[in-house]
DNA sequence: CGACGCTCGTGCGCACATTCACAAAGTCGT
DNA sequence: ACGACTTTGTGAATGTGCGCACGAGCGTCG
């Protein structure tokens, strides 16, 4: 393809990482620290410290050997990286039980990501307020989505109604879902979906509580520790 | 019981992703499916259908050459690995906005882990009634995860509470956790930590939009895809 | 009952990710 | 101004995961 000044494409391992880094930046830089070393953000990311370093070289050269990183510059260009120079609206598809803990969950509004808008098809749920948001019925999306520039959706229906809810979304202009039913969302090309499922969290977890059970009954020396989540 | 099977390692990778097969195949089952190929199964979970026969070699050779695999044995096989031959109780810590959904949230006791306890330590939650379950104080976590054989806890405390609430979990013999709070948490070795944060999963959703309105831009040359989550 | 077609299981090379290890580049004290 | 010390940035080594391609086995049909 294109050879040289293709803009540096991030890892996608980084790419997951640099959310990480940039909160407990932004948690120390609140705590009156200025600067720190790749050894201390790895300290409190439970990472190792050259994982640190090249992360943050894919997004530019920003330490200052023998010092480390000044914390509030690197704030800065891990949230310019991220796209969050500017605010992101997003919307939410199932005014349900969650759809109603993410509607009144403050963290939208202070990480940047503003609800334009929730929406439902059950007239029960419509015109009820829920953190500050009117729920809108779902045939008022292509409006709102239009209107307020959104790109990012939140799907918080039954898994059943997922995709019809995903392909609505993709329809009125969406082009990145965070879904949090357990399905897996067909989706045209050039449309990014994230997928959180809880029974899929909990099972990655009783597969390592089983293997554990199994290592302590005797039956072999398991001695492997920290597989996909973090441990420290 | 386990079987006399030389238990291999299975790659991180592939645990992950034997929750999501073993989701749709329950799903086709349901549907009367009794029988799928790997290529049916890839083009479900929206995935190489190498990477599909890979993935279900590490639990045996379940398939049948020319045929394809039992759908209902395949569920048990995978049900088996990861440890879902019987139930997980967990305990929720924190209960406001979020320890409420899920606290109502009936997947929990529908995919076997029912939730034996939750706790919080404002006295004003505490003895009311969530999806059944009275919320308890705090203190009397060791007790119920002592009596119930608990091993997975939840932790849906504010940030600032979090490590509190892992360290008295683990304190109280848990040995697993998931944790909703937008912390790195820090837990002995042996304890496996799976951090489901909200804002990382935006941000990954907005980096990637941010590149797609550079692109578009006509800045940069930019012509990849089908970044982290799943797309088709 | 043998040939054929289908699909599994997996060896292999490639790409991506992690970690090590060290020169380069800075600070600080004298 | 210089040497001792610290910490970055990155090449190279190692580890992990992915997907192609193909042999092996099973079922079917003539
Ligand atoms: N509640 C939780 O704590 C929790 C946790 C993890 C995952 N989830 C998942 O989140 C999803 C929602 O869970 P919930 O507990 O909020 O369910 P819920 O039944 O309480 O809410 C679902 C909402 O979606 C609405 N809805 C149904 N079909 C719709 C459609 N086609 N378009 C728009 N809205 C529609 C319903 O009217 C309802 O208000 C489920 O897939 C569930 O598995 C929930
Ligand atoms: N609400 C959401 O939709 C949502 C979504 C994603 C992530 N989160 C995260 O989940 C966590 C909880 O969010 P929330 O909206 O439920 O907050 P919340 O304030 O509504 O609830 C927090 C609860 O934790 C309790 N608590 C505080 N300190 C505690 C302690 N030391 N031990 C036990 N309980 C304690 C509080 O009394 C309260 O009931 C936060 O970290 C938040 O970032 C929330």
């Amino acid at each position: 393809m294109s050879p040289q000044h293709r803009r540096r494409r991030i890892p996608d391992a980084t790419v997951a990482r640099l959310p990480v880094y940039l909160q407990l930046l932004n948690e120390r830089m609140a705590a009156g620290v200025t600067n720190l070393s790749s050894e201390d953000i790895a300290a409190l990311a439970a990472v190792n410290a050259a994982k640190v370093r090249k992360d943050l070289s894919y997004i530019g050269t920003y330490g200052t050997r023998g010092v480390g990183y000044d914390v509030e510059y690197l704030v800065y260009q891990i949230s310019r990286e991220l796209g969050l120079d500017h605010e992101w609206s997003v919307v939410i598809v199932g005014a349900g039980n969650l759809g109603q803990a993410l509607g009144g969950y403050g963290g939208f509004n202070v990480r940047g990501y503003p609800v334009a808008g929730m929406f439902d098809i059950d007239e029960t749920k419509v015109d009820t307020v829920v953190g500050g948001v009117r729920v809108k019925h779902l045939d008022d999306l292509p409006k709102v989505v239009a209107q307020q520039q959104v790109s990012i959706g939140v799907v918080a229906t039954p898994a059943e109604a997922a995709q019809d809810a995903a392909d609505r979304l993709v329809r009125a202009g969406v082009t990145s879902i965070l879904n949090f039913a357990s399905v897996v969302l067909s989706v045209p090309l050039g449309v990014t979906v994230r997928t959180v499922d809880l029974g899929v969290e909990l099972q990655i977890l009783s597969y390592h509580e089983q293997r554990r059970v199994a290592a302590a009954t005797g039956l072999r020396p398991v001695a492997d520790e920290a597989p996909s989540g973090r441990s420290a």
